[in-house]
DNA sequence: TTGAAAGCGATACCAA
DNA sequence: TTGGTATCGCTTTCAA
């Protein structure tokens, strides 16, 4: 593939100059007079002459300005606006996102990690706690700051934000064994790796446990966690078990199409059975019906895992570990304590 | 930043063999004997050698395999799934998406596609069909391929995969004319530029003129265009036009806010007031109602630029418009024809 | 099958 | 204020 692109050399000839001058006017180092400013940045105008950033940090032997940003996937919307709050942050101040989608896969996030180290970024951002042994290994090889977020862990590789899921899942649990529910579902998708959802069914069991009620039946399907999934795994679940008193999702996405599916075949919620979701979306608050959910603020952790990492490649200190916290949201999805008891 | 990476050359010095064999084996390339691969090899793991792709592509003088892909904003979920879909694709294939947001601004637009053109991207895939003057000589100038999206264009810059969206809007307020409908509202949001949005309101317009009805008000919201502006907007709207028949959303999630906040008025619809929505999204589907909108192939448009894109980068023959239309889902939130005239 | 040398486009460093 | 030269890590080219 042959350039025609105008190098920096082309400038410099064209302007009457050395490279380094007009490099040195390009970057507006210093150390030129008004008059060579002029004829450079003339000649500049006139070719049309656009750096190569590739041969820049070639040279200065440095980092690029990529930012890795891997997350599971983008049709889940807490995702989605994840990277967006990402996204902002680091292009504000100058960085580029190369983006990653794990599709909660091992070795897809090895793999992926593997390419991008090799652009030299001056970053990673990586969704979960869960890594390949040789994931692990790049990482700490790889002279970068990586921030993990979503899952929050107190000792991380690098730097960490986000939640406690297990902690999420077993606030759920508890306070809908408090409500006097003794017979639990749950409705969620399946995926060959531990993840953040994993750790709140985890939660949401040992609540059950401790409530003296039990999880009589968990549906995993192999499916994307939207509003029909949802809707079509409380019809399974229903079918099968037919005395369940309430249904715990994996989001709030499953947990309106459930609610859907319960509605349409007659059940009136939260009399005939509870439904509890998770994240607090803003269609949550939007159906006419407020819904039983466990609030957390996704955007503060792509705020700060943005900012962590900008101190980091700044060289400023930095707090390295950061839990954002949940909250839990009544609704009006479950009973109140004393219903139907 | 001093490096402590390993190089090729260390590879080759610690294998005893020179850079080019050692270059030769890692990209299997040929040319060299089973044992001397077995020694490189050896060594490549030994020392945990990562090659430096910036180096790559600058000394092949070749393009990156980056693919810069700028959406509005990953805040709405269709422009969140059309880069799914994307980068889906082009990682299939190795390439890496370098994310841009541009904000419905042509600024940040034109100086993202400056700073992805000085990375030597293998092609850029953008939205929308306005770019500024600058922007339009870069993409020019860039010597790779570039694919507009969303808004079908006949004459794009290079390649151009979307629909009409005038003609989406033209055919809701048609439809919505011959029910009988005259006093037509629209919410919307508001942005310094043209976009397929304003394209839309324009073909709802131009029809409800033909139809001898009228748009009495066209509410466009400093705000994102999601479930609670939709809200906030139709009670604004209603508030100084009580007798508007039917509006017509930005998408479905104002849509939906929309009728929310109708029926927390204690409006029934469609009998007080039609709604209309568009992009027919998931969560349509799964309310109580079905909501009148326009569907739209959103998830293909990604896959379909991908694979355009791939295709001339690959320097494969290919389309280079594809118009993938839309349809429009009558629903029951507006009136059957012939009700209320 | 292997290797030596030149060069990609910029910057660092030193000299003038 | 300016410029020459070495250099970054790899591939291309040519020779052995």
């Amino acid at each position: 593939m042959k350039k025609n692109k105008i190098s920096l050399a082309e400038v410099a000839r064209a302007a009457g100059v050395s490279k380094m001058t007009a490099s040195r006017v390009l970057r507006d180092e210093g150390g030129f007079s008004e008059k060579t400013r002029n004829k450079v940045m003339a000649e500049v105008d006139r070719l049309g002459y656009l750096p190569n950033r590739l041969a820049t940090v070639f040279a200065g032997d440095k980092k690029s300005t990529f930012v890795g940003v891997s997350i599971p996937e983008l049709g889940n919307e807490i995702f989605a606006q994840l990277l967006d709050g990402i996204d902002r942050k680091l292009g504000a101040f100058g960085h580029q996102t190369v983006l990653g989608m794990s599709e909660h896969a091992l070795d897809k996030e090895e793999a992926w990690i593997e390419t991008v180290l090799s652009w030299q970024p001056a970053g990673l951002i990586i969704t979960g706690r869960s890594h390949s042994p040789r994931a692990i290994q790049l990482l700490k090889a790889g002279g970068v700051p990586v921030v993990e977020i979503w899952d929050f862990n107190s000792s991380p590789l690098d730097m960490c934000v986000g939640l406690n899921h297990f902690d999420s899942g077993y606030s759920m649990g508890r306070y809908l064994g408090g409500l006097g529910y003794r017979k639990f579902g749950y409705v969620g998708t399946a995926h060959d790796i531990a993840n953040a959802a994993s750790s709140r069914l985890a939660g949401y069991i040992k609540a059950a446990q401790d409530a003296g009620a039990t999880v009589e039946k968990q549906l995993l399907l192999k499916d994307v966690p939207g509003f029909y999934t949802g809707f079509y795994g409380t019809e399974q679940l229903l079918a099968a078990h037919r005395d369940l008193e309430v249904v715990f999702y994996q989001n709030d996405n499953m947990a309106i199409g459930g609610y859907e599916y319960c509605r349409r075949k007659g059940l009136e919620i939260p009399r005939d059975i509870g439904i509890a979701g998770w994240g607090d979306l803003p269609i949550a608050s939007i159906q006419p019906y407020r819904l039983t959910s466990i609030a957390v603020p996704h955007l503060r952790i792509g705020q700060y895992a943005a900012e962590m990492l900008l101190a980091q490649v700044n060289q400023q200190p930095a707090k390295r570990t950061r839990d954002v916290g949940f909250k839990l949201i009544p609704g009006a999805t479950v009973r109140l304590y004393g219903d139907n008891v």
